[in-house]
DNA sequence: TTACTATATAGGTTTAGCTACTATTTTGTT
DNA sequence: AACAAAATAGTAGCTAAACCTATATAGTAA
């Protein structure tokens, strides 16, 4: 997997461009989340983290989390009431949610890429997100009731 | 305005459909926040709401707002990072946030009212909710800038 | 290499937003 | 009027996340 080491290249440029230094514990937090698919809270982080820096504090994984998503390396994903989680793939795709075991599961669908601001809120507003997401009850919650 | 008193009978029928008892306090809050415009926090209904009944609580005021959401006469705004906040404007209506002030706009776009979920996605998951949004700056906040 | 400065970190403390608990009160129903 | 279920007030507790500060590190320039 040589898709790692060139998506850390990416990131420490992308690091030094924006006056970021580039600290292991940055880096590895950075690779932490594009490795996992579960979109983690940084409680999660912090817990995958200490395996391989020990010594690391929590507040350096949520401040760093807090500052990939500022410099665009990554984004807290939406939703409402529960902890804030985060997502290193910024790809063109779209959550599902369960509302009951909090699980967020990707997908894709293209007519949600790009969808259209309306013409008369562009006067007024700076439109910097365009958001569409899917709340309800994953497979195994079903089940369950 | 019977516009009001009418909203209000409803409900409360909607209460005892519900097995929920017709309280003041309950009254006071629902009617407190479809006067609202601002998609108010539980603190800010609590702060007006203790004009008309001084001893309410806080607690009150939080869980019945979260009471309104379960039963359906009102929801919790999309969105994330922030305070929660509610909207009793069950029509079918759009959101944008200003990510530095905070404030929610409503807007229609008959487009998002009922977005189509992907049918790879029916098979597996149940739906409760599709949400379209969308964050920027408002006008006052670009102007600041 | 060394010295210097800006930035980042660890560890701890604090805050905000909400939820849980319990004794008392109120509602809706006989 | 009496009763049981539910709601409320007031308080205490919880947790995610931000803040604070002394120390450590990265990047840079001599
Ligand atoms: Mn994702
Ligand atoms: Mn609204
Ligand atoms: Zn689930
Ligand atoms: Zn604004």
């Amino acid at each position: 997997m040589d898709d790692i080491k060139e998506k850390l290249d990416i990131f420490h440029n992308h690091c030094k461009a924006k006056g970021l230094k580039v600290t292991p514990q940055r880096t590895e937090i950075y690779k932490t989340l594009i490795a996992s698919k579960e979109h983690p809270s940084a409680e999660m982080v912090y817990e995958k983290i200490r395996q391989t820096l020990p010594n690391v504090s929590f507040d350096t994984v949520n401040r760093t989390l807090n500052t990939l998503n500022d410099m665009g390396a990554a984004f807290i994903v939406e939703g409402c009431g529960d902890v804030r989680r985060f997502d290193g793939n910024m790809e063109n795709h779209q959550h599902f949610k369960c509302i009951n075991c909090k699980k967020i599961f990707d997908f894709s669908h293209k007519t949600f890429d790009n969808i259209s601001v309306p013409e008369n809120l562009l006067g007024d507003f700076k439109v910097l997100r365009a958001v569409v997401y899917i709340e309800g009850l994953c497979k195994s919650c079903q089940e369950k009731k």
